[in-house]
DNA sequence: ACTTTAATATGATCGCTATCATAATAGTGT
DNA sequence: ACACTATTATGATAGCGATCATATTAAAGT
């Protein structure tokens, strides 16, 4: 059946947002088509209306979900305590897409790995400008290590499977970036 | 055909080796269990004369490739020079464990987890003793701080399309960490 | 209103992979 | 030597997932 362009734009939002957030939550291999399709409320036989291909997915969804996120920023230390918190940690679905992704992304074809470097590029600029003034000469490379520690402080706390050592990670990441901030 | 019972070691042995290195290479998913049995010299069939199932043999691998990684270390600046090295990116089948497949193995089931549990533990343990004495009272959140920025860093420059960007983030992070070391 | 066209639904196909049953073969112990 | 047993090889099965052909339905345009 045919639906309003409207409808449809908005069925082509509802599966990138639902598509972006499967991924996040369970990585690119372990949903199918299907799943990401019913999740959006239809078949999975329309799906090649909207894209080429499931690695045409992967490349939209993740376009989309580091363009729906760039809100938030604040100050950077409440963006520090809430990226490193534990709640963060155990909403990988919600959360930062590079932290769930950007690992998986190395195995991905041109398309996801060029929205993701996209996506990884913006975030560090943002972060460059949330720095606090005290960073005058370097803020490139302070954004930079902080991106960098943040995200695999989180990675880590995932991977783990004691909660005490993944709390102890965050936490810890935490302290250290502040200890000479 | 029967074999003998050290060849059938030596045979184990090769599998968990390859496996290791097949698994940092392409993840898990994208690798079969014929791959591997090939990959040793093998075929597909014998397999489950070794390992109970493929989760099975993940967790394995992973527990093989962390046991195996103990030399190295020597002092912690050459060991960060290396860590974050442009060929040390491009050859995750010979590189770090934990930065090949920390982000996937959340995914996986305990026995996968619990083996990269230990493998980061003692990892964080041997970077405490790896650092210079100036870290007296607070070696282990330095240790947990340089061994997530090194981490992350590695799998956003993996992740990232554009050479120059990703050499940059190996370099600036490298620099950002010595900078007040 | 009526035709055309575009979006979704249904169902089938094809290939791949984990797993297992069975056969074949050669160690191992007596 | 011989029986026994353990390891590997061969081949089959079953299920899953991406993709696509076709049908259906309703919006768009006249």
């Amino acid at each position: 059946m045919r639906v309003t362009q409207e409808q449809m734009r908005e069925n082509r939002r509802r599966i990138l947002a639902e598509a972006s957030r499967l991924f996040r939550e369970k990585g690119f291999d372990a949903v199918g088509v299907a799943e990401v399709m019913k999740a959006a409320g239809l078949t999975h036989g329309g799906f090649y209306g909207h894209f080429a291909s499931k690695d045409d997915l992967m490349a939209h969804a993740i376009e989309h979900a580091a363009a729906e996120k760039v809100g938030s920023a604040g100050n950077l230390p409440d963006f520090l305590d809430a990226y490193l918190s534990p709640a963060h940690r155990d909403d990988p679905a919600g959360g930062c897409t590079m932290a769930a992704l950007a690992a998986d992304v190395r195995l991905r074809p041109e398309a996801a790995r060029a929205a993701m470097t996209a996506g990884i590029r913006s975030q560090i600029a943002r972060m460059e400008t949330a720095l606090p003034d005290a960073f005058a000469g370097n803020r490139h490379r302070e954004a930079i290590g902080t991106y960098a520690a943040m995200l695999g402080a989180l990675i880590l706390a995932r991977a783990v499977d004691e909660p005490s050592l993944s709390d102890e990670i965050l936490a810890e990441t935490r302290a250290w970036m502040t200890a000479d901030m």
